[in-house]
DNA sequence: CGTTTAATTGAAAGCAGTCAAACTATGTGG
DNA sequence: CCACATAGTTTGACTGCTTTCAATTAAACG
């Protein structure tokens, strides 16, 4: 698929754009390109120069404290924008890395920006990506301050598995985890010996199965419960009036 | 001052406005409105109706787990404009309440979304201001997920000195924190009585005075150091580029 | 097959939480 | 102006969730 219908799709979720507007964002000049696994997309301090868009794969955010502590900020899957966070922003304040091979579509930051400064709609749908975006940093503080660590990772994995299943990389809410377990206690503020022993114990008392790094939810509103998981911080569009259309 | 000059002010430290980007928010209709302490300005669940400027005093943003904890996700003070965070997303996805009597312009949530949509530079400034939003997001995901109790009180002093002194509201970094123990412990994911363990412990290895409320840092370098606060992720403006005209 | 990286497990230590009570402002009504 | 009520701060003792340290097992890789 043109990487530019997975991300007019994307937008279509928030917003809704018009033939002019869809025929603008597929002609922003663009280069495809696969990324190894930890490859930088971003490094905190650095000019960003392009805007990306996920066709393949998986991508976090990051950050390091001085004593080299890394946390997660976010996670990144097909289909979704890399970088609007930083489209206005002339220092990156994060680090973005590849966590699996990825494919991504780079556009020049200018051009991105000239879109947005031109069309109406495009610039419409940028901004409530941009907030659907903040508002799931806004969960994660909330998931890193006040859940315990079987809360914390039970939450991480029910939104995995509502957003790849919104884009259909998920079948039944079960997926592959491409994540070490350090990475993903980078995510929830936990050290990997607990991370594993949490995950342990999330497969004994039956909430999840774990094959390798495939996880796939027994009881899906039993993990829900656990996790203390709603989606309206999603702002996914209602089910029944999600676009069938979008090209 | 007018609320609007305020607000031109805070998007001038991110972008240029001409003068009619500037007149054009300034057009904006408004109501300024008192709220008394604890009032709230948005709840969770429901349709945003205003987009609101803080003229004075304080208000957060929070979320409740299904446990009934609370995660307080942001602060905002004078000049901060209040929820264009939910200028194109259409239920909130979390509460903001004011933190003391506060002075709020409030605008109609649909004329500031005509004149982003009309107005390149204003959209440009909205988008801005959003993404510094979310770097904040992104740094207080850090400062939950990766810092000790001690780093993490500090660093959201140092944050509300380097804000305030920014807008003009502090003075040698030393302001008035009108936050209960409670409030500060719901902000940095930690227990009111641990906050207050370690709150004396800060005035104790003399980084900081406190008196009642008001705080102020003896040794600036030294609890910045504590927090390892580094300023890049409030994305301010070098301090020799600052605007000096903005109206 | 060795080598490296990741997952697992056990034991001990520690930071922060919980529970409970005392203290201190601040405010109210008589 | 004082007794009382309320909200917030402070302190102590104890508990416990997570971390730390260390070692073992399993999987991935060339």
């Amino acid at each position: 698929m043109n990487p530019f219908d997975l991300l007019i799709r994307r937008f279509c979720t928030q917003v809704s754009l018009d033939a002019a507007a869809r025929q603008a964002i597929r002609d922003l000049p663009h280069t495809v390109r696969v990324f190894e696994p930890g490859a930088y997309l971003l490094r905190e301090g650095e000019p960003p120069v392009f805007t990306g868009i996920m066709i393949s794969g998986f991508a976090y955010r990051h950050k390091l404290t001085v004593e080299g502590a890394r946390q997660i900020v976010s996670l990144h899957i097909g289909g979704d924008p890399i970088d609007l966070q930083s489209l206005f922003l002339d220092v990156a304040d994060h680090n973005i890395q590849t966590l699996t091979r990825a494919e991504i579509a780079l556009v020049p930051r200018e051009r991105m920006q000239e879109l947005v400064a031109t069309n109406v709609a495009v610039s419409r749908a940028v901004i409530a990506n941009v907030l659907v975006d903040a508002s799931i940093f806004r969960e994660w503080i909330v998931n890193v301050g006040r859940r315990d660590a079987t809360a914390r990772i039970a939450h991480l994995l029910c939104e995995l598995a509502v957003r790849l299943t919104a884009v259909g990389l998920a079948e039944g809410y079960a997926f592959e985890l491409p994540m070490t377990q350090e990475q993903i206690g980078d995510a929830v503020g936990l050290t990997p010996v607990h991370v594993n022993r949490t995950l342990k114990m999330l497969a004994a008392s039956g909430l999840i199965s774990r094959n390798r790094r495939f996880v796939s939810p027994n009881d899906w509103s039993a993990l829900r419960d656990a996790a203390g998981f709603n989606t309206r911080y999603l702002h996914e569009p209602e089910p029944e009036l999600a676009p069938t259309q979008f090209g």
